[in-house]
DNA sequence: GACAATTACGCAACTTGGTTGCTTTTAGAC
DNA sequence: GTCTAAAAGCAACCAAGTTGCGTAATTGTC
């Protein structure tokens, strides 16, 4: 499925920036900010302010989820089925995508207890952070 | 221990808004933002550069450290021997203190199997967010 | 207590990431 | 092709944080 027949299957219109913007994110190995984006060659000429409200609708939307990193900006990339967190070297920026099932058991278990005292929990943001191979 | 204490046995000098700072941080019942401190009525006319200054200097020194938060400036407390996470409240900011043990076990199983794969693991990141009860 | 070396603090200008109100352009239904 | 809603552009703005440099305060030595 192309960028334009997914915007077209959640309802949404389609715009040269926003497929250009999705198709980014789906290009790239690894999560990024609207700053990385609007620097992309075929980004030139591109308001920001296009791109922060692309990333509110798509948010909204679901197609695209925040990542937490040490990085001073926010981070996205394409929402998965596959529910996962990363590891960010604090060198590089690398960020690396990590099974961490036994950690989500317990990470559920908490959730638990806490919505037995009476909160509304509704995400949980899990890192690691520290240098990678090729850094060290 | 007083502050001036605190800061002598850690081996740095003396400064009236330093002192001031800290003991905001120490006062606090929940993380603070340098935008929180200089909002303290002891702190009108303080320089926001010498609060960002102390920052750099207490967290290299290990009196203080930071906090995750979905909120847009970064969190500090006073760094504690008993390591701990936060549930934060998208509605209100608050911030609960959480023992999480049984997720460390797993996260430091997680931090060891990526040492095998060569990498540095420096520290994790754990939060959670929803809506507290009074909030609800 | 006076002196000098060091460092904490203030000031102002700047940078970066992000937001907002409003206008112009474009997608797509008729 | 016409029309309308939504997408994109523009410009001004905001908040958090940074930097270079000058001044004031702290602290060790005499």
């Amino acid at each position: 499925m192309n960028v334009k027949e997914l915007l077209k299957s959640k309802g949404l219109r389609y715009g040269k920036v926003r497929a250009d913007f999705l198709q980014h994110l789906f290009d790239a190995s690894t999560p990024l900010s609207a700053v990385d984006i609007l620097k992309k060659p075929n980004m030139k000429g591109v308001n920001k302010s296009t791109i922060y409200r692309n990333i509110d609708e798509m948010l909204a939307a679901g197609i695209i989820e925040s990542v937490y990193s040490n990085s001073e900006a926010q981070l996205f990339e394409i929402a998965s089925d596959h529910h996962h967190h990363h590891f960010n070297c604090t060198s590089c920026g690398w960020l690396e995508c990590l099974d961490v099932s036994e950690v989500e058991v317990a990470i559920r278990a908490v959730e638990e207890k806490l919505r037995g005292q009476g909160m509304d929990i509704q995400k949980h943001i899990l890192g690691f952070e520290g240098v990678c191979q090729n850094c060290k």
